[in-house]
DNA sequence: GTCATTTATCATGC
DNA sequence: GCATGATAAATGAC
């Protein structure tokens, strides 16, 4: 049993699957709030790895893939970065 | 440095094998990040078995083995080791605590 | 030496 | 067919 359970494991290892919607929408409202200066936290990464309902590593993960693909083009993410934008600035002002 | 060896099982382009020296000596000068092969893999892993940490000695008679440098070989065994600091923490996380299977 | 990171590459989802 | 998450080389801080 704990041989299927570590096989299953380490194929597993690299097996994508999306996040959720919820989770998504958290990491890139961090993302977008702190675009000046969008590296967390050790503990910013396990509050995000808590709410998103996955492992710090994963929210690492996001946050470099973001980072990186962001700033190769930014034109792609300028409608998500508005989105983003508006609903910060709105959540100020309630 | 530039990785011109066997790359097993997958594609790479360049590098026929009977070509002059110097022929192809000014090819990918600053190519970044070369996937290695899977020979090169094997024995980096073999060695990596019996000793997380490498000497110089095997560090050098690596690199020359293998056609990579003793600071590829150096900062290979780094990552490794780190990739099994990760292994270790990610099982700890999946056999303890959450829901099993 | 560790370790967070950058970058390219890989593998999968859809 | 690209979007996306994970991994593999490579760099740099410390």
């Amino acid at each position: 049993a704990v041989m299927i359970l570590r096989s299953r494991f380490l194929d597993a290892r690299r097996k994508r699957r999306n996040f959720s919607k919820q989770a998504t929408e958290v990491l890139n409202e961090y993302f977008y709030s702190h675009l000046s200066n969008p590296y967390p936290s050790e503990e910013a990464k396990e509050e995000l790895a808590k709410k998103c309902g996955i492992t710090v590593s994963q929210v690492s993960n996001w946050f470099g893939n973001k980072r990186i693909r962001y700033k190769k083009n930014i034109g792609k993410f300028q409608e998500e970065a508005n989105i983003y934008a508006v609903k910060t600035a709105v959540s100020v002002t309630q | 440095m530039k990785n011109e060896g066997s790359y097993g099982g997958h594609h790479h382009p360049s590098a026929p094998h009977a070509a002059p020296a110097g022929f192809y000596s000014s090819v990918n000068k600053n190519s970044k990040r070369c996937p290695y092969s899977k020979f090169q893999i094997r024995e980096l892993e073999r060695e990596f078995f019996f000793n997380v940490y490498i000497n110089k000695e095997k560090r050098l008679q690596l690199s020359r083995m293998l056609n990579l440098t003793d600071r590829q070989v150096k900062i290979w065994f780094q990552n490794r080791r780190m990739k099994e600091k990760k292994l270790s923490r990610d099982r700890l996380q999946y056999f303890s605590g959450n829901p099993l299977l």
